[in-house]
DNA sequence: TTGAAAGCGCTAACAC
DNA sequence: GTGTTAGCGCTTTCAA
């Protein structure tokens, strides 16, 4: 078995439509029409149609979607630009996209970029240098500019999970700011009064609904301590969540803490972990909530947001689609509704 | 702000070599060399090429990737086939590949192809027809004939985690029935002489040399038990996994088991909370052992096989672009060495 | 030192 | 009914 990387060993690169068309004696017009299932348009022949047809399957004949992309203007191809691959949250978004996308004919490729806004320019650009037909993206911080203008080309794009306010843009996002305010009113009606919250240091729209709903439902109890915020940085989340905890149920300011709202299940598992080892009994001395399911722990059952991730992959790839084939849309700004799992 | 779909909106989408040839006056030729820094091959003079430059980055010009591809025959694009991306192993390796990719200026594509081998030929067929300049595959199960199908036309492909031994191809993948005897061993030499494992109920060799693995170390041991073990099908695995355990505690003939070693992190999550339910005391009952970091519990230490993952990622990468730009390469198989962590 | 021209594989308007 | 032709945007040989 030699192998070599000649074009002659790439597969079928030999066998093109004008291979076929001669093997077949007609022009690589007709064999177009057939293979692309527009005999009728073409007005060819029966015999000749189911000629080619077998020709094509017996010589194992593939479509070059480079050339036909060149030619159509069209990939069928759009990307997703995350943060992380690896982050569970995205993963999923990554598998719910690309299973709607395949389902619709689509291909997808996934960008990981990392919270790098130095990544993030070079990677959409070297999607948009492929052709990429669109792209759905979750913003990282600071890339407003640069989607702004991304969206100035007409390039089609939509914007899932996080967004910017002020970008005229297709955008698929869960209501935060109602779960959180939800979640917290739940712990308050627990009898819970001294309230912190954990989350990402930040300036994304979904952290600051987040947090801002869990400032308004502090203050419709009129009893409810001020809001105790810690905010963490991305990079050494879980030393600094541990740190954080510590000095909560330390600090003599705010050692009467009875509640803990974590922003996103990540922070939640880290905080938990601290909770434990400083043995503080977890749903009596102190009541938890947080984003994303956080069931890690054995019979300890967390209320926790939960995001549609499913629904909001699919409405993304179903708005971007439609930007795609149908051309100049209004902009569209669609607000699921997450579930808030009280146990 | 009027966004069409016309591929006049689209980025750059009109501003080609032809385009920056006519501003400056030059052929399209010229440009080309230039902007593809081969002015001193093309012998363009230094005047005509600052020239170019300035237009093209005034202008704002990109390479069209897909003419350049149909060109070159290269897309500079490799894919990356595994069962499930939000499967934390396979999303971590595919975040190490993408990384390594795009430091050697390539870009990958993800394809999640579940553990279906009906999506399995169709995704790769969709991704050879783009032109990707080759594959690194973790193979699912019956998917041998397939591969070795794409083998054989010559196009570039390496085998990563997991294989079948009689595949001639490249491939990556590590000691797994070297690091279940150590890790099993280990379970021995703390006392344990009932040792269950748990494992998928697959046919990939990986599962198979960690089962190996396993009974060689037991078989060292006079007086431990013989092999117990339990295959656990993946769709329904933390059911089946809940079903196992509770039965080899309660089954008369297992009921003194005294070390349990799960194939993967994810069986072993779900086995220690159904052990943690039925009560049964981790480290003093029962020792513990299995692939991959499952430090979901706080305070639980086990011991675990740590895949290098990293590792094995880079290595595929680098294989692969060989393959591909060096051409053909006598077939290559790494063995990595994961390390046991004991604890 | 530069440019003309061929061609990668395909699509689609327009002839015949 | 079927074929001719003109590109899509680029690279690269060869001639000037």
């Amino acid at each position: 078995m030699t192998t070599t990387r000649s074009n002659k060993s790439r597969p079928n690169a030999r066998v093109s439509m004008q291979s076929i068309a001669d093997l077949v004696g007609v022009s690589r017009t007709t064999v177009s029409f057939v293979l692309n299932g527009k005999e009728k348009e073409g007005r060819i022949s029966p015999v000749v149609a189911k000629k080619i047809k077998e020709v094509a399957r017996r010589e194992n004949y593939r479509f070059n979607e480079l050339a036909r992309s060149l030619r159509t203007g069209y990939t069928r191809t759009i990307a997703l630009v995350v943060a992380d691959i690896s982050d569970r949250f995205f993963a999923s978004l990554a598998f719910h996209v690309q299973q709607q996308a395949l389902h619709k004919g689509y291909l997808v490729v996934i960008a990981s970029v990392g919270e790098d806004k130095a990544q993030f320019l070079p990677t959409v650009e070297m999607l948009i240098d492929r052709r990429v037909d669109g792209m759905i993206i979750v913003p990282i911080q600071h890339t407003e500019q640069e989607i702004a203008r991304l969206i100035e080309t007409g390039f089609p794009i939509v914007l899932a999970d996080r967004y910017f306010p002020d970008l005229k843009t297709d955008r698929v996002i869960i209501d935060n700011f109602g779960a959180s305010f939800q979640i917290v009113s739940l712990l308050l009606e627990k009898g819970c009064r001294r309230i912190a919250m954990l989350l990402y240091d930040d300036q994304l729209m979904h952290m600051q609904e987040r947090q801002k709903g869990y400032e308004k439902a502090l203050g419709k109890y009129p009893n409810a301590a001020q809001p105790i915020i810690r905010k963490i940085g991305y990079a050494t989340s879980q030393k600094e969540v541990d740190k954080a905890i510590r000095e909560l149920f330390h600090d003599n300011t705010t050692c009467n803490i009875d509640g803990l709202f974590f922003a996103t299940g990540g922070l939640a598992m880290f905080g938990i972990e601290t909770l434990i080892q400083l043995g503080i009994p977890i749903g009596k001395q102190v009541q938890i909530a947080c984003f994303d399911r956080a069931d890690f722990v054995p019979n300890l059952r967390i209320p926790y947001v939960h995001q549609p991730i499913r629904k909001m992959s699919e409405t993304a790839v179903d708005m971007l689609l439609t930007r795609i084939e149908k051309g100049d849309q209004p902009d569209e700004s669609k607000i699921l509704e997450p579930r808030v799992i009280l146990r």
